[in-house]
DNA sequence: ATACCACTTACATCTCTTGTAAGGTTTCCT
DNA sequence: AGGAAACCTTACAAGAGATGTAAGTGGTAT
């Protein structure tokens, strides 16, 4: 059961859209908090999210900008703002769709429908900015280059993509690779960094993995 | 430079969008046979097709769900026909985008774009019915499932896929997997070919490679 | 019936990956 | 400045997985 995301401050309308999802079998959930959305949007791990534009805070704009940079998940705009400058900014933006308000159920339903069908093809596929891991395979594509990992280098590289921007600590590194909490010898982990740095960088990645003295390793995806 | 079919018979409006997405340098073509319009369309290898409904022959809903079970590129409908039905219709086929005529230029270039990005991603995947492969790392989903073949096995289920559902000869495959035309030893292709079948039967797709005697091998992807 | 083609299993080789070991470099604190 | 702790790098050897060879069985067409 797919989960659906709604964002939406008219409390009358989220209901509605929350009540059409359910009812089509979705996992739906609206979002009332409007203070640090994208925190709480992420935490909820949505395979959709419905973004309507006006919101108290950020604006549904900024909101999908900065969720399509550390996500993988589709975006539809949903908005009563019909005018064709609205739609390209929003499809800018990286949108997966834009709808108008008022929106027939079905068409909503439709469009939600393919984007997860879409997107589902993706569903191991790890994205922030334009860097791509694929978590069966450990694939990485980069500005169309593709590389592809070995299997200790690739979780390491899943580990801090999924934890990107956050730091990702030696014991976590530990627990997820080597699946020990204790790690005996700190040498193994950083013989692994040493490898997959110097792959990334062959690979036109170069000092994307920072180490942070004592604690773990973070990474730094400003430039890309 | 990606490259955009046209399938649209009113040679006005073709030639017109040929030169928006030429402008916009895109390697636009335009489609003026309506005879085997799906065999022209593979061998020009699109990124990306952009249909009209009411066509010569077969309709544009026909056409893009024959063509969304064997190809993996993004289709976009284009067409007059502005009701709710007729954009259900198409999507519950596949299509990726409904716009209806007449269409802003800027318009079906966000659209057009915004699918390219999206299906980017897959370039490397070949799609029949369920069941995809992932060309670079050789990965086989099916029903949800993930298999992932040695690189010997996956080249010889690359060569199917693509030439599907034409056969493939023996001599094809040496050249391709062995890069020799000259098969001194038929047993290589024996023995891996039995291999594939052993991990695809386990894998819930029993008995789709068949053997053409003296010939070579055919995909046999009916029940899937 | 027989010759040809296709299939299968076992085994040895080879490649790629991983962990170990050892020595070098950087950073931080006094 | 000096030393200790944390981090980095390179080389090597063991191990796992993939590939090709060999040899024998089974099926099919004439």
């Amino acid at each position: 059961m797919p989960r659906i995301i709604i964002v939406e401050d008219d409390i009358y309308l989220r209901e509605e859209l929350i009540h059409t999802f359910q009812k089509a079998k979705y996992d739906a959930i609206g979002l009332s908090e409007f203070e640090n959305v994208e925190d709480h949007l992420m935490k909820q791990k949505p395979d959709l999210v419905i973004l309507d534009v006006n919101l108290p805070g950020k604006t549904g704009y900024e909101l999908c900008k900065s969720l399509k940079v550390k996500s993988s998940f589709p975006i539809l705009i949903l908005t009563a703002r019909d005018t064709l400058s609205d739609e390209l900014t929003a499809l800018g933006l990286g949108a997966d769709d834009f709808l108008t308000k008022p929106c027939h159920p079905d068409r909503l339903l439709a469009r939600t429908e393919r984007l997860l069908q879409t997107y589902g093809k993706m569903r191991s596929i790890l994205q922030i900015g334009a860097v791509s891991l694929d978590t069966d395979t450990y694939k990485l594509v980069f500005l169309d280059k593709v590389l592809i990992l070995s299997e200790t280098e690739g979780k390491i590289m899943k580990l801090l993509m999924e934890q990107f921007p956050s730091a990702v600590e030696k014991s976590e590194l530990f627990r997820n690779v080597w699946g020990t909490e204790e790690f005996v010898d700190e040498n193994i982990l950083q013989v692994n960094m040493s490898r997959l740095r110097k792959n990334l960088s062959d690979f036109g990645m170069d000092g994307i993995i920072r180490n942070i003295r004592g604690k773990g390793y973070v990474l730094e995806v400003d430039g890309l």
